[in-house]
DNA sequence: CCGCTCATTCAGCGACTGTTCAGGATGGAG
DNA sequence: CTCCATCCTGAACAGTCGCTGAATGAGCGG
């Protein structure tokens, strides 16, 4: 699941961040509204968590231009309490959901996981392939109804995989999917990681990620 | 893209079918679930919004009814939130996705977006001439219901063709089209490629890769 | 501070596939 | 009918691609 948090104050996106990653989040930071947009519209995100006060481009501009250009990945907004923003105007712009400064913590993820939820994003009703029994929601795994546990790595390229519904992704695609956007290593982490869901999910008859050589990968159907 | 909007809520209706012009989407709205139907029925729509708690009809009844009537359109079902009706009872009834009100206008659009994705409504490469079978997405090819397999190239050069719809290549062309454009080697490459593709696809009476001689290769039509 | 899990890198192996080449087949022009 | 350009095909080779096990190191919990 991966979030772009937009925000300005360091301090605070270093923390958000650090959070939302023990909650196996996959997250990128931008600094400013001109970096976050551009990151909103090349990567691909599940969430959005944007800042309203932003230097370069407002979180208002940001928003209404994401909406404009027809990108419709749910955003939750961060407003100061002081209210030079307001949140209805927020959420007119396109937003859908805000919070005001400060924060708790468990509250941000509570808000996000309820975005993700309603945005069936995250709640991509159970998936079934063969045996394998995939729930997005709880992040869950089970084969013939026997549980199996998955890394929060694992999962992610499972789910990216999965969600693809038979497409053929490259090892490309998965590694901006799944990883942070900087991540600029040996695309073969990603054979390694379809090795390790094989011999946790494959048996005998029965596999659920085909490779298609010189393309990459595909899963179901 | 056309909409189908069943809802007898007249307020909601209006705002509904404005917001998703705006989008650029076709919309026609019915106020009741007997009207619904028979809208659904005679008309050709992309995707259905589908309020439960209906007059006349009940939104249950109309999407049992238009299923038994062998109609897949994707509907999209609008519940209370009170939850009278169940979201997976409706589901069951052979909905594709539920949505609880109030919604917000974004998710509504997002989640109609995704459903006409995956009905394969918004884009479906998927090919057939003759007995053949070319799905791009998948890569997959099939002869007569039984899959082929090809190499990365064969199925670049294969995809080329059809994407031609009928026009004749020459072997420059499909050698920009699908090599690297530095490519330099002996244009002889395209000629064997064509030669094993007709050797996997090729069947007594039907050949789907034509030469013309002199100009180059035309597949379908 | 220690032991654990997990992410990432690396190198070796094996299989597959892209490419070349040369000789045979084919078709059209004259 | 003949000849030449064009196309087809089988075989061979080298390089690429994907898979795997092991090693390394960061981060977390005890």
């Amino acid at each position: 699941m991966k979030v772009l948090v937009v925000e300005d104050d360091v301090k605070i996106a270093a923390a958000v961040k650090r959070g939302l990653e023990r909650e196996a989040f996959v997250v990128d930071v931008a600094n400013d509204g001109d970096v976050g947009l551009w990151q909103a519209t090349e990567g691909t995100y599940d969430v959005i968590v944007l800042d309203l006060m932003l230097p370069g481009r407002s979180g208002f501009r940001v928003c209404a231009d994401l909406r404009g250009a027809g990108d419709w990945t749910p955003i939750l907004v961060l407003t100061a309490k002081d209210g030079e923003f307001d949140e209805a105007e927020a959420l007119d712009t396109g937003a859908d959901d805000y919070l005001t400064k400060p924060f708790s913590f468990p509250v941000l993820v509570a808000r996000l996981r309820a975005l993700l939820r309603r945005s069936g994003t995250g709640s991509a009703p159970v998936t079934e392939l063969g045996p394998v029994r995939i729930d997005e929601g709880r992040r869950r795994v089970s084969r013939d109804g026997e549980e199996i546990t998955l890394t929060a790595r694992e999962f992610d390229v499972l789910a990216h995989l999965v969600r693809a519904e038979g497409r053929v992704l490259s090892k490309r695609e998965i590694l901006d999917g799944v990883w942070e956007y900087d991540f600029d290593g040996d695309p073969n982490i990603v054979e390694v990681y379809v090795g390790r869901l094989r011999r946790k999910l494959d048996r005998e008859g029965f596999s659920l990620i085909d490779t298609v050589r010189g393309a990459g990968y595909r899963a179901g159907s």
